[in-house]
DNA sequence: CCCTAGATTCAGCGAATTTTCAGCGAGATT
DNA sequence: AATCTCGCTGAAAATTCGCTGAATCTAGGG
């Protein structure tokens, strides 16, 4: 396996540091960064945190505000001192206070817990994508051109128009190239792990998909029988 | 397909130049103003101050007129003997002295110690303004201008009168034109990431610009269903 | 205290989107 | 060839989502 990757979607993999002290968060997000096609280091304190940005010098960090001792302020002014790293504040509702309100904490963005990945995923991009850094913003494969930011979609130079679940499972395929996604992974991607209706819906949006990228004979969405769906070119 | 971008927003990123002896205050300042789109340099000691202007020649610099040894006030006269760059000084409340009172010393402003950031963001954009280099207080995208500095709008040359709010929401528009924002980025931007009221204000607010900019049937303001709105030519 | 501009909430409607479902047909297995 | 599984298809049903037109609430000024 491993083949070579084509001149398929990413140019050059972004990197995130997670910091928190629980492990269930650390653990939540490094599969979800993991799987977005990020490198991903970890910190569980604010001393490991810092030596980690020093060390890694990753494109983005994610810190949780409340660390034992060594808190996400303190680490962000260390941090800053030695590397301009974007980075993105954690901060349950209750521990809201005048720092964080005034932004004068030094973050480029906060997310308040709970969160979605998906919205965290979303203040990740925009905030690259302000600094000027869009890394896998623009997703690309075959004839199709999938803009993250934008959501504009071309087929061949022809914008395409989709709906939300549609370029949900567009994108899934195109971070994924050449990968036979199996339905269970599409559907706990697409529809959630906690989706419980019929799996017959992915045959639905995969026959979208393919009348509007123009796919048939099926050739770029091909259909792996028994397992699942493959992107091809 | 990567159009080009037209002709959108900011011209040309504008930068500041920082000088203080106490780190924190240049992290904070540095935060605030690369948040605002500045590129930023730092410097912690007279000398240091002169040489960084004279290298970079930043649109403003930002002066603490309490420096070991070099102070601002000799800071200033070295550097304005070279280049008429736009200075701002913080002052300490009892470091207010007649020579300050005055601006003899060749500042553009002051401003005293402690202060908030946007009060001073506003001294800075009215001082370049003043000097005719209003950069990134601008902002232009289709047919509409805002003015962060008089905020000033006008839709097609015609004035248009909107509300604080309806402002605010414009002006995140016209800072991210053709990004896709989503309803949660606009909440947290808008209205604060602790608003936790009902997120039908937002299509309110919208109705309110598309109405006001005469954007019927919706153009300008596009409505990405699921997802939230985008600013498009 | 009243008045007004602005901010926010709310419920109903219609349209877009998602989901379900039943029948059909292509592949695989024997 | 018979059978069985699994994916495909068309369309109907269900649901979500954004838009709208007020009504309500709030703060500031007279």
């Amino acid at each position: 396996m491993a083949m070579l990757h084509q001149s398929s979607t990413t140019e050059r993999q972004p990197s995130v540091l997670i910091v928190d002290d629980e492990p269930q968060i650390v653990d939540f997000l490094q599969m979800g960064f993991a799987y977005e096609g990020f490198s991903v280091f970890a910190a569980h304190t604010g001393p490991e945190a810092v030596q980690a940005a020093a060390a890694h010098k990753p494109d983005i960090i994610i810190l949780d505000i409340m660390l034992p001792g060594f808190d996400g302020i303190e680490v962000t002014r260390h941090i800053r001192r030695v590397h301009d790293t974007a980075i993105i504040m954690l901060t349950a509702k209750d521990e809201i206070d005048d720092r964080v309100a005034g932004l004068d904490i030094g973050a480029d963005d906060y997310v308040t817990k709970p969160f979605a990945f998906k919205e965290l995923m979303a203040r990740v991009r925009a905030v690259l994508r302000r600094r000027g850094n869009n890394i896998g913003d623009i997703l690309t494969f075959g004839g199709i051109t999938l803009d993250r930011g934008t959501r504009v979609v071309t087929c061949d130079g022809q914008p395409i128009e989709l709906t939300p679940r549609e370029f949900d499972l567009l994108e899934l395929f195109l971070l994924h190239p050449r990968q036979v996604l199996t339905r269970d992974i599409i559907l706990s991607r697409v529809w959630g792990y906690d989706y419980f209706g019929d799996d017959n819906i992915i045959e639905v949006y995969i026959r979208h998909l393919r009348e509007k990228l123009h796919d048939n004979p099926p050739q770029l969405l091909q259909t792996v029988r028994g397992i699942g769906y493959s992107l091809r070119g």
